[in-house]
DNA sequence: CTGCCAATTGATAGCGCTGTCATTTTGCTC
DNA sequence: GAGCAAAATGACAGCGCTATCAATTGGCAG
């Protein structure tokens, strides 16, 4: 392998110094733009590419942003982690990754560890962890900058969110067009915000088509398939079932739509279902699921790029906000007709 | 922030000079055992964590393993991916990721401008990309070492791989056990090693059961659920149609029984279906499908071990198999009596 | 044209560790 | 117990870059 081109051969090629090559790639200021020019094209001749570890031990940064999460959704991990690459790949940093085991108190010490380790510049959580107040308190205290994604608090912080809560009203709404007035629930996982947005949204929703919140028709669930279809089995053994389902999350509510089909019911005939996150299990269960889909790459990407810019700035970094696009495929329906 | 401790602080604890800690720390030879202890037992006191810049500026390694995918499965990797986390944490290597955008002669540039910008010690491919030859031509002329998932040939490889073709051969004689004679297959995305050895599987499961190969009988498919359902709609529309259909992956068997209950028919009653590598997807969908698990973190826990030992010793990394497992679930069933 | 401040650039010293090679210690043999 | 090779340890340079601060240059008022 070639060896590797040093910034000494660049500073020499520009007629200039280490220093000033340097400040060039770092985009200090005090350069003037002739040498600049000169410098950058010096580099791209070279094709000049800093040493890493170089850079980070001289510089005293890692360069480095870690991803936490604890999150068994694969597909909204691979989404958040593209979009996190690629502002890493923008702003020339690297991203490390942090599965945590579980939460509560254990969290803090991976964490601790993980920063031993590897000295990230800062960290993006996603939930549920955006919300432990323990790892929220320790980093606090170590100072260490950190964004967050769909935070339940979102005061004085940054990162990114999206307004579920509108977006599950979006949904309530969208039943509601179609005739349904006996609209159940299935609540998530009780540690992540999002459950409570949606439940919030579901609630609004019904009040704003003048329908009233029934408790009966609202069932916990734990994010899972499995829940989905137990939360589905109570609520089909109603006295009076609803006609429709909004599931906090497209795994439930695979789950809701197991559980009908599993007693002969046709979907969306019998039930009408709805999801969110928009997960390609949705468009790939029979039927497909209407849902509400989450930018999970750009929040990803935001996420990084207010990180970095609160890095950078001490006053930079903002709390952003996502649009969310409701996705109406075929698991929803025109009410069936009341049997009076 | 505390300050972090260094190597000079722990070769005083220990009564010894920097470079046996040194010498502790990366397990090298020629060290007195009662010395060792006593290092490691001050490394323990003042918990020193070495810095992973300094290691890698000084020893010219950078410790790092990049994973290089373009595997659209999200599972899959999430698996793959745990598995070479967890080797890494045992090595104290660690792993930057390498989103590749297609296959061809951009993926050479694209690991070229990776290895420019992280320098990893080696590289872990994922299928399909552990089959470009382009790459490989690329990577040996480099000469960086690099461990291979499932790669297509695996003489003079290092990696890991699971004997897809007998796995597929032990769906079929499921299939016949239950006494299906018309056997359909759905064919994986060509690029895919995984698609020739299913393939394969499939037609010496039917050898082996005495039953004619019919190439009506099999499409091509890509992997995706579209061209399941794709591939099904025109197993079914035969004049003499399959009663159960192997699909190579689970998302196209996804597609199969969508297809199927799209016509009215009843998974399994009228039609059976199996698919490949047990997504999460599999026991989400109605019904649930009888599919292979492949072990994605094994795997990846596995390649990145044997490609570490490559690294650290000449004669290092073997090609390894693990083995697969049968999850019989609801989508197969006793074939239809045939009407005559 | 001179002086002076600000803008620009450069020389040098590390960052925390490992490689190299010199030095000391140990374990034997005779 | 001397002699010797092998094992164990240490001293020190230097990996490629950035921080610090000194030196130089440019722009402009007087």
């Amino acid at each position: 392998m070639a060896s590797r081109v040093r910034i000494e051969e660049v500073a020499e090629a520009a007629g200039v110094s280490m220093k000033t090559v340097s400040r060039v790639l770092n985009r200090e200021i005090n350069v003037r733009e002739e040498t600049r020019v000169r410098v950058l094209k010096a580099v791209d001749k070279l094709k000049y590419v800093p040493h890493f570890s170089a850079r980070s031990l001289a510089g005293n940064k890692s360069f480095l942003v870690a991803l936490l999460y604890n999150n068994p959704s694969a597909n909204y991990l691979m989404g958040v982690m593209g979009g996190v690459l690629e502002a890493c790949a923008i702003e020339q940093y690297n991203m490390v990754l942090c599965p945590l085991e579980m939460d509560g108190p254990r969290v803090v010490s991976q964490v601790e560890a993980l920063i031993g380790r590897s000295q990230p510049d800062g960290l993006i959580l996603t939930p549920p962890i955006s919300d432990s107040a323990l790892l929220l308190r320790r980093l606090a205290e170590l100072e260490i900058p950190f964004a967050s994604i769909s935070p339940r608090s979102q005061v004085r912080r940054i990162g990114v969110a999206m307004d579920e809560t509108h977006a599950a009203l979006d949904i309530v709404a969208h039943l509601v067009s179609l005739g349904h007035r006996r609209i159940g629930h299935v609540i998530g996982h009780p540690a992540h915000g999002a459950s409570g947005w949606r439940l919030t949204g579901y609630k609004q929703g019904l009040e704003r088509a003048g329908l009233k919140f029934d408790p009966t028709l609202v069932v916990q669930g734990e994010f899972d398939f499995e829940s989905g279809v137990v939360g589905a089995r109570t609520l089909l053994d109603l006295r009076r079932p609803p006609t429709a389902i909004f599931a906090a999350n497209d795994d439930m509510a695979s789950g809701v739509i197991h559980a009908a089909l599993e007693r002969g019911m046709k979907v969306p005939g019998h039930l009408s279902v709805c999801g969110f996150d928009d997960t390609p299990l949705s468009s790939q269960i029979f039927p497909s699921l209407t849902t509400v889909r989450q930018p999970t790459r750009d929040m990803g990407r935001l996420a990084t790029l207010e990180l970095l810019a609160s890095i950078q700035r001490p006053d930079g970094g903002r709390m952003l906000h996502v649009p969310y696009t409701l996705q109406l495929r075929d698991s929803t329906g025109a009410a069936p007709v009341a049997k009076k």
